[in-house]
DNA sequence: CGGATGTCAGGCTCACTGAAATTC
DNA sequence: CGAATTTCAGTGAGCCTGACATCC
């Protein structure tokens, strides 16, 4: 839905308890502070996604990128591109396979994702904030419970 | 960040329990869920949302409207037109003061709204499928709280 | 005058589709 | 051949800004 900041506006009773609508507003909510906190060092999320599928599990072709990221193959190309230019990624033609391109993190990579790593662990910081240390993981296993659920 | 469905891929353990990405994506399940579920009687969130909002505080100019809906004044015109077609609500001129529309519901718009309401229950029973009742309660109390901290 | 209101015309990002070209 | 891969072009929705005319 359209919302916008809701500082001294007063939604409905109804509205304001509804599950689906505050997924949508503190969703919003977090990704605003999460890309805001990121665009500070020129920075993605998926820039951070893309770097740490890559860290985790190696070099990749973008196929596989995609689904480790869930980032869509033809949205990857870009987000490839802009670590490209950056030096933290290298994009070389799969000897074995000449439709893939193989994806590498550099040192530069490496150095920029522990930076990021430290920035986004703040800013989840920042999300939670209201929430107790149990709270926070009581709200995270809530979450992944309706994630895998609908999942299939 | 753009995930599409994550059915057989296996994200890195780091980015499955990031609390930002874990809140964009069931976010987005619960209004993939929400909106089809309203598409199928040719409504939107939106709708619901006016009409709540109308029929809980009596009819009201658009801007008023946009503060108890968190709709953009801008994007409620288009809203308006909608629900004006469908006939569920009536736009007129505010007499008293002629910058204003009154927006008032109609009694198709209340026999919709109760249908909605119906559905939406319905629909919010489905987003959260998997969990209890008392961890139902608990999810909403944390994400209310969430919201409400970063709204100062 | 300053400020609110309804409206329109865009902006940008994001999730997603489709298709073409190449290679397996 | 069918299937997979990279890439590009484009859609549609959502969030948001800016501006204009009108009226308080």
């Amino acid at each position: 839905m359209t919302w916008h900041a809701m500082d001294d506006h007063h939604p409905s009773a109804r509205l304001r308890r509804l599950p689906s609508r505050m997924l949508s507003m503190v969703a919003m909510q977090a990704d605003r502070l999460v890309s805001e906190g990121l665009a500070r060092v020129d920075a993605r999320k998926w820039h951070y996604a893309t770097l740490v599928a890559l860290n985790e599990a190696g070099p990749a072709s973008q196929a596989e990128l995609s689904k480790r990221t869930g980032i869509y193959r033809s949205d990857l190309v870009a987000v490839i591109n802009e670590l490209a230019e950056r030096g933290f990624v290298e994009r070389a033609p799969d000897p074995y396979d000449r439709r893939r391109n193989v994806v590498t993190v550099t040192e530069a990579g490496r150095r920029h994702l522990r930076l990021l790593d430290k920035l986004i662990t703040e800013l989840q910081d920042d999300v939670l904030e209201p929430l107790t240390q149990p709270e926070r993981e009581q709200l995270t296993d809530l979450l992944a419970r309706i994630l895998e659920h609908h999942s299939r």
